[in-house]
DNA sequence: TAAAAAAACGAACGTTCGGTCTATTTTTAT
DNA sequence: ATAAAAATAGACCGAACGTTCGTTTTTTTA
């Protein structure tokens, strides 16, 4: 019924805003009680565990982080300047995330050795959007951006995870406030390794 | 006392085994009882609280990493042999420690967002093990193995911390067993655009 | 507006946590 | 050998955890 989607929704809400800053695991469900004024078995019953309490958390992460990432870009044309900007995006959204944490990130060290549901969800998802990254860096091989012989899309979409994983380490642990800038030079250095390369093979 | 010293000592290393797994919040006193078939109180009474016991782990971990990463790495040549074979000795530990664990990485998103005396100790070991990533890179710019003008070890260090971080990732929780080898791929073309670009410079 | 359904509450359960206290055993030093 | 000191055990505490349950309040439906 109506009134309960609502709640629900709320719910999820405010849970992402905790698990952002405290993980998944230091999510519990007195503390979105708390936050909710609501009573615990009043949150509890919307889920039937608090699996799938944290589950649908990081579904709620997922379309936002897609809405805000990802399709904006699918605007930009095809091949590298689509890369770049989803690159780019998503940076600029760790930026904003070292304030409070980013639960893919976050998540992927807490589960990485628990198995259950909420790794296996959280999997799919890195998966998911790595498969997505696969597909733009791909396209700028095609488009001839990248050399086809030498730009393997695995190798770079494995760089562009760890310029992104330094920027959060960095700027959340550290409290590096370049992080982000170092990172966008990684990557541009990265590109331009790339095609440095190509333009010699030309020259040759 | 030297039994005192012994069991202490005994404790500090089931600890650092549980919480590689478990992560550093994940360690608990009564899991170390179990593991050391002692009573709970007997082992919390080696340390005065588990806050103390969380950083003597940590000690104890950067005691081994130093040792097993750093040390032998001071027989190389000062300069890029040396930075390479620091770089390659820390991503064989990574690859080693993909079954169990880095706490160094999975205590850096548990504590960069609770403030306390493990984050402090924590922060400190990062900044100084980047501190000798720092100086082994400075020493290869001054060696002339790096270009002086373009090379800046910040960002070496930044993009090397990166790869790392990628590994660790990618091989935990993806189980991508290429993951050490991508990110020595991604070191030696980090080297080789900047000598690149060191021979491009020389040939104008 | 009255009945039915959904949502929220509040108390309690069993468990686990870090930590305390006292008593007992083991180790060390004289 | 014996006394002092250190180490360990075991019972226990209050707090917090996820979860259950019966009841009450609110919302929806007829």
């Amino acid at each position: 019924m109506r009134k309960g989607e609502q709640t629900r929704a709320a719910i999820v809400e405010a849970a992402l805003e905790i698990a952002s800053t405290q993980g998944l695991e230091g999510l519990t469900i007195g503390s979105i009680a708390e936050k909710m004024t609501m009573s615990k078995s009043g949150v509890f019953a919307h889920f039937g565990s608090r699996e799938e309490l944290q589950i649908a958390v990081l579904q709620e992460y997922e379309t936002q982080f897609i809405d805000a990432v990802l399709f904006p870009c699918l605007k930009e044309p095809r091949g590298l300047p689509r890369l770049r900007a989803i690159f780019m995006r998503w940076l600029d959204r760790i930026g904003k995330e070292i304030d409070s944490g980013c639960i893919y990130i976050s998540g992927a060290t807490e589960y990485d050795d628990r198995p259950g549901a909420v790794r296996d969800v959280l999997v799919k998802m890195h998966r998911d959007w790595q498969k997505e990254m696969h597909r733009a860096t791909a396209q700028a091989i095609e488009e001839n951006h990248l050399p086809a012989n030498q730009a393997h899309a695995d190798q770079l979409v494995f760089e562009m995870v760890g310029l992104i994983l330094a920027a959060h380490q960095q700027g959340r642990l550290m409290g590096d406030t370049l992080s982000v800038r170092r990172a966008s030079q990684g990557f541009e250095r990265m590109i331009q390794h790339y095609q440095q390369t190509q333009s010699e093979i030309l020259s040759q």
